[in-house]
RNA sequence: GGGAGCAUAGCUCAGUUGGUUUAGAGCAUCUGCCUUACAAGCAGAGGGUCCGCGGUUCGAACCCGUGUGCUCCCACCA
């Protein structure tokens, strides 16, 4: 076969994606129902262990962006080596409805496209759109997540407003209610007076901008002296006049001494003449404007919370256009900031104006239609949150659940938890879990799963006949549907105790960005202790951000994130998978540069072409079984030897790193072993002098190692090395169901030292010997070691290993030294006195890399 | 304003009990090579007061304090 001088990705991994899926290689199901039928790749008895990971569900109607791929090449890389270390893997894919960020995607669709207004449709209307939408984009980051190699199970996939999750959320949610944790209460939200509709948080974008501080006088009001001459003002400072007909007191810090003399006083709002209390509080800055507030709870988040804590009323003086209400008893139906200019102006003529000035300031504008953003009084629906907290923070505080990196994310998580604020659940918008609340004419309401029962609830509660129930109109935030997800994409809420629901959960690990910590991570914790008493996943990997070149989060707001598939396109999927991964250790923000995309393809290239030396070779060799036979002192055993030892030692450490989900240095570990030590290296050693073939053992050993390599490699970069595995030799079977051979604990440390020495002095003799050099007179190799007993166990293993005549400790100022003597070589082994801590490993690999330096000089002069 | 984090070569980043290190990788730059796996390669070179300052220590990129700059989350000041 005619192999191409590179590696090409495009039909490799088309072709592998296609067989795995064929094969089922990613379907995964419980024991108890059979495992998976071996014609379809599963094992006939299943009695491995589950690993289990369900996919942060990506927006709906979104792509992937750098951030997912992040994220799902972290997922995917922990799948595989769970899979091929004899676990039964889960992956769960899926995807979330994303209330806000969809629906407002369908309005702006449907306005654009169909020139319809929302407002004109009904609900039922408007959501049969949502899903026509949800069912022509909602495949694009499916068809990603595949593209890019994720070996999830196809047939598993979920969708927060699926049928079954629909109902799991309202019974959640009744469920809560029953159980006082849910309550009804005021809130303020962010109210766009053009559209005549309330925003959510993230609607609403701040700008700076210039604005006025009117410092208005308020009259001191005193029965006994109303005489005209005596009157006493203090000065408040606003940013909106038009609100002070809804002030309902003034506030001052008890600390602030200019204004103890006022305490039981009241004070007289101008125009209006309405007498309100002083009242006071800590909350207020002495040091800004005049460090006297007025109280406007209707039209002020701040005021709001002030106002709850004194009980004080709200005076809502706006209507829902932006226009004055009745409440305001002046200027009525003037817009507010007509209505500011021409209060300004009559507080000006009344001499209550004291100055005005400029001011810089952050104002909310509603991105829908760019008028700046009323605060709002609404009635809203709460999780009350202490409670379901407290459970939720010892899982992690105890250790039952592991955060990585855990330094970063901990205290963060604890400072969260322990400062819950109540969780506003209810969004006004039409895409989501209507919330199940149903109210008579009278306002009257019940919570019920269905219309049926609220019925019948409610015709109990309230002794009628024949209620006519209305449902409530709004929808429930989206994160109160996914904080349900490791449970319900199991249905453990709707079919409790399910075979699924009883072997996988909880789930292994949970691999997301440190962004969500709060509105999901938590909030999932918090879910699965109180449905499943029982932890949702054991361990929470936290990717960082990532950033464009110019340190900007990477948004389609921005379009600063590049195609996924036209990088895949460009470099393959292995190479972005390696791009992405190189660099990123957990938790650690990244700046996206496709330079290590570009490592990535040169990578590929070059095991594409280590591939091709070996398929030379076998080509090209003439050799005859049994006709060759190693010579200890031959140089390819030497490096058999070597590299045996290297891969024993690397396997070991990836193992290591793997579960400490060290992951990018589990990559360059990887990368190191297959560039420099066995391409540069190992290959170079045994390649055969020209026209010459190569031994048949050496090269079946190369052929091993290779093999051993790409299964390494395998979880990391798929497609690829599943690619060789094949191409290398003819096979029955696939790489990415083949088992890891486990490490053996018996490589101990002391006999791989022996063995790397061993190795070392025949090849430096070999070396020698053949090139008719000098030796060196001594080469160090340092041991640290605070344990002067385990000399003994190193000159017993030197004595055997190196058949040395002679080896000596030598006690030194600067060290001890090992010496042995082996033939005519002397080879010093030196430690550092210095050190007594523990023995230092490390170090050792230092120094024998330092001795494949020295051989390298050998060999060069040759 | 509250909380958390980051700052290492021109660029993107590694560097996990402080002593493998006269601080590494890839990309970029320069020099020499199309050598029979690989020019997407090989051999080599230049490039860094490890953000500033102070402290702990025999020893600090790493630990502590502080200043500066940037980022994230929460709250957004009359």
């Amino acid at each position: 076969m005619e192999l191409s001088k590179n590696y090409i990705p495009g039909q490799v991994e088309e072709k592998w994606n296609e067989h795995w899926k064929t094969k089922k290689y990613f379907k995964s199901l419980p024991p108890d129902q059979g495992g998976l039928p071996p014609e379809e790749g599963g094992l006939p008895t299943d009695n491995r262990p589950p690993f289990t990971v369900v996919i942060p569900p990506p927006n709906v109607t979104g792509v992937l962006h750098m951030g997912h791929t992040l994220n799902e090449t972290v997922q995917d890389i922990l799948v595989r080596n769970a899979r091929m270390s004899g676990f039964n893997a889960c992956w769960v894919p899926g995807s979330d409805h994303a209330s806000i960020a969809t629906e407002a995607k369908v309005v702006d669709m449907l306005k654009r496209e169909k020139g319809i207004d929302k407002k004109d449709l009904s609900r039922e209307e408007f959501l049969k759109y949502a899903f026509e939408w949800k069912e022509k984009y909602g495949n694009i980051i499916y068809n990603q997540i595949e593209k890019l190699g994720c070996s999830v199970d196809w047939d598993r996939v979920s969708f927060t407003m699926d049928d079954h999750y629909y109902k799991a959320v309202i019974k959640v949610f009744v469920d809560l209610y029953n159980k006082g944790l849910i309550y009804r209460g005021a809130r303020m939200i962010n109210w766009d007076p053009a559209a005549k509709t309330a925003l959510s948080d993230e609607e609403v974008e701040y700008k700076d901008v210039t604005g006025k501080l009117y410092y208005i006088k308020y009259e001191i009001a005193d029965e006994r002296q109303s005489s005209t001459d005596n009157r006493q003002f203090i000065t408040i400072a606003t940013q909106r006049p038009e609100t002070i007909m809804g002030d309902v007191a003034v506030c001052a810090n008890p600390n602030d001494e200019r204004y103890t003399n006022l305490k039981g006083k009241k004070v007289i709002v101008p125009l209006i003449n309405k007498e309100v209390p002083v009242i006071f509080d800590e909350y207020v800055d002495k040091d800004f404007g005049t460090g006297i507030l007025k109280i406007t709870p209707a039209h002020d988040i701040n005021d709001f919370n002030i106002g709850l804590k004194y009980n004080l009323p709200i005076v809502d003086t706006l209507n829902e256009d932006g226009t004055l209400s009745e409440a305001a008893q002046i200027f009525i139906g003037e817009d507010r900031f007509v209505a500011r200019k021409k209060i300004v102006e009559e507080l000006r003529e009344k001499g209550l104006l004291a100055k005005e000035e400029e001011y810089q300031t952050r104002l909310g504008y509603s991105q829908r239609t760019n008028v700046v953003a009323e605060p709002k009084i609404s009635t809203q629906w709460f999780v009350k949150m202490k409670g379901l907290a407290q459970p939720a923070l010892e899982a992690v505080t105890s250790g039952n659940i592991n955060i990585h990196p855990g330094e970063k994310f901990n205290a963060t998580y604890k400072y969260w938890l322990e400062n819950v604020k109540d969780w506003c659940i209810s969004r006004q918008l039409w895409w989501g879990q209507q919330i199940p609340a149903w109210y008579d004419e009278e306002g009257r309401f019940v919570v019920a799963e269905t219309k049926e029962k609220a019925k019948e609830v409610f015709n109990n509660q309230h002794s009628v006949a024949n209620a006519q129930l209305k449902q409530d109109e709004d929808v429930l935030d989206t994160w109160f549907s996914s904080w349900l997800w490791p449970i319900e994409v199991f249905k453990g809420i709707t079919e409790p105790g399910n075979k699924d629901i009883n072997y996988y959960y909880p789930t292994s690990v949970l691999v997301t960005g440190q962004d969500i910590i709060f509105f999901w991570v938590a909030r999932m914790i918090m879910a699965g202790m109180e449905y499943m008493n029982e932890k949702p996943f054991s361990d929470v990997y936290f990717t960082g951000m990532v950033r464009d070149k110019l340190g900007r989060k990477m948004s389609k707001s921005l379009g600063n994130s590049p195609d996924l598939l036209t990088l895949i396109h460009e470099y393959g999927a292995d190479a972005v998978r390696f791009g992405i991964m190189i660099s990123s250790p957990a938790g650690n923000d990244l700046l996206f540069d496709e330079s290590s995309l570009e490592q990535g393809k040169h990578f590929n290239n070059k095991l594409w072409n280590a591939m091709k030396l070996l398929k030379l070779w076998e080509e090209s060799s003439k050799f005859k079984v049994g006709s060759s036979k190693l010579k200890a002192e031959d140089r390819s055993q030497f490096a058999i030897l070597w590299f045996q030892n290297r891969l024993i030692e690397v396997r070991h450490e990836v193992e290591t790193l793997i579960k400490q989900f060290r992951l990018s240095e589990a990559l360059k570990t990887i990368y190191s072993l297959i560039w420099d030590d066995f391409c540069s290296w190992f290959l170079e050693w045994i390649k055969p002098e020209y026209g010459k073939s190569i031994d048949k053992d050496v090269y079946e050993r190369a052929v091993s190692f290779f093999d051993e390599l790409l299964q390494i490699l395998h979880p990391f970069m798929p497609f690829i090395t599943e690619e060789i595995y094949h191409l290398l030799k003819e096979r029955n079977d696939d790489l990415t169901v083949k088992q890891f051979v486990p490490v053996k604990q018996a490589d101990k440390e002391y006999l791989l030292l022996g063995e790397k020495l061993k190795n070392l002095i025949s090849a430096i003799r070999d070396a020698r010997n053949k090139n008719n050099l000098k030796p060196k007179e001594s080469i160090s190799l340092f041991i640290e070691t605070n344990d002067p007993s385990s000399y003994d166990s190193i000159k017993e293993i030197l004595a055997k290993q190196t058949n040395a005549d002679l080896i000596l400790f030598n006690e030194s100022p600067e060290g001890t030294s090992v010496m042995t003597v082996a033939g005519n070589e002397k080879i010093y082994i030196k430690s550092d006195a210095a050190i007594d801590t523990g023995v230092q490993k490390k170090k050792l690999t230092r120094d024998l890399n330092y001795l494949k330096g020295f051989l390298i000089s050998v060999e060069k002069k040759l």
